[in-house]
DNA sequence: AGCAGTTTGAAACAGGTGTTTGATTCTGTC
DNA sequence: GACAGAATCAAACACCTGTTTCAAACTGCT
């Protein structure tokens, strides 16, 4: 009465079978990353995987369940393809800041991967589906961890962990910019790809700019110029509002 | 023979008729904000407006054109709501450093438009419409240009233009973090919001952070403790393997 | 009131979607 | 070689989508 079963239910990995599987996998990818989960049709990534249109259901239940099987996958692969390479006892935070960034640009902007991995997960951001909790748990909160660590070790015990989350999210979202915003890039420097060609260059910025910061920070009164207080207009609407 | 005229075309203002107008513009709004342009069905959008199915297809042509004008209303209207406040002779560039931050935070996560703007750019980033074009050309690429003259001055004539812009995407990526990642920073911090709420305290974090990160760069060898150089494993794919 | 033009409404259309079906082929095992 | 189970296939199903149709209601004139 419920479910029927389906071959991945079983974990038996020596299956014969699973070359279609595979090819659904990989096909799936491909679409799921170029046109997103709903653009996505069965019947595309069947027609690639050179599989007929009951592949999928056969194979993996339904299109969400394969979708998810994609995201993961393809989270592992970046993981593993692009590890943030161990640091040693001699390795300085400043050094570890930079491995972070440099492996996190490379999971979401590598050509070896297409970049499948970031534009999976940027849809994700915009419409989130059951496959995010898991990836949560599984990748972005150790992630997210491992980079408190590195800058806790910069900023050393004064700062709170509430200001340390903050300066993660700094850090973060210049990386992700790169990623998320594209289409705007694009069109806003058109023949200047920042992409993969240019990874070198965007690792080394963002650090030196993320380094700056968190040392302008921890050190707070450097203040070559305190910026002389001005009336301040708090209230954003009351900008201009006066032309009748 | 070609499209039939569609009132919208004709550009008269005071056409008595155009209340069901307005209610599918405010309608599709909040539609597309909520569940993006191709999970919104015009059923639902005309449902909301009290429209009948034929609506959208009457006043604006076809849905891609109701999607077009409630994006650049959105986006006019968040511009209205929240413009860059004018600095004065005398307002330093911080100031107006952390007002641009300010504003551009208030547009993209204001709850007066319940982050419509945001959330429309958003998935606009994932996948583009034709209503992009348009939209760098008349409201980011002069943004851009604000922010650029803004660090222009904190950094001094040295910096390169392309030095510029890389530093404007740091300070951009940071802003829209909060914007695109909502998904992921509601499961990884729950019940510590990073929305509008925590408006000034996002401004204020962000624009400490940029500015110590550009006050930093500008004047480039303080070096507190330079990196000592370790062995640098550049290969990536280096890793692991070796198990057989 | 009468009428042309505009705007609505219910219903249908045409096309695409994920999924299911049931027969057919393949595969490994006795 | 026979046979059970797994895997494939073409076809169909059920549903939802944007869009069209065309008659009915409404509108502002004169």
């Amino acid at each position: 009465m419920p479910d029927k079963f389906h071959p991945q239910t079983r974990s038996a990995p020596g299956g014969a079978h699973d070359a279609t599987r595979r090819a659904l996998l990989d096909a799936g990818a491909d679409v799921f990353a170029e046109v997103g989960f709903h653009h996505a049709t069965v019947r595309d990534i069947c027609r690639r995987a050179g599989a007929n249109v009951a592949a999928v259901n056969y194979h993996f239940g339904d299109k969400e369940t394969l979708y998810a099987e994609v995201l993961a996958e393809q989270s592992r692969l970046a993981m593993a393809l692009h590890p943030l390479p161990a640091a040693g006892p001699d390795t300085t935070p400043a050094q570890r800041l930079e491995d972070f960034i440099r492996a996190f640009l490379q999971r979401v902007l590598s050509a070896e991967l297409s970049a499948r991995h970031g534009r999976m997960m940027a849809r994700e951001m915009v419409e989130p589906t059951r496959a995010l909790d898991r990836l949560v748990a599984e990748s972005i909160r150790p992630q997210s961890a491992a980079l408190s660590v590195i800058l806790r070790d910069l900023v050393g015990p004064g700062p709170s962990e509430e200001t340390l989350r903050l300066l993660g999210m700094s850090v973060v979202g210049q990386i992700l910019f790169y990623c998320h915003c594209q289409p705007v890039l694009i069109r806003l420097f058109p023949g200047m790809p920042f992409n993969a060609e240019r990874l070198d260059t965007l690792t080394l910025h963002i650090t030196a700019f993320s380094l700056a910061a968190v040392r302008g920070l921890s050190q707070p009164p450097v203040a070559p110029a305190r910026v002389p207080r001005r009336p301040k207009t708090p209230s954003p609407p009351a900008g201009r509002r006066r032309r009748s």
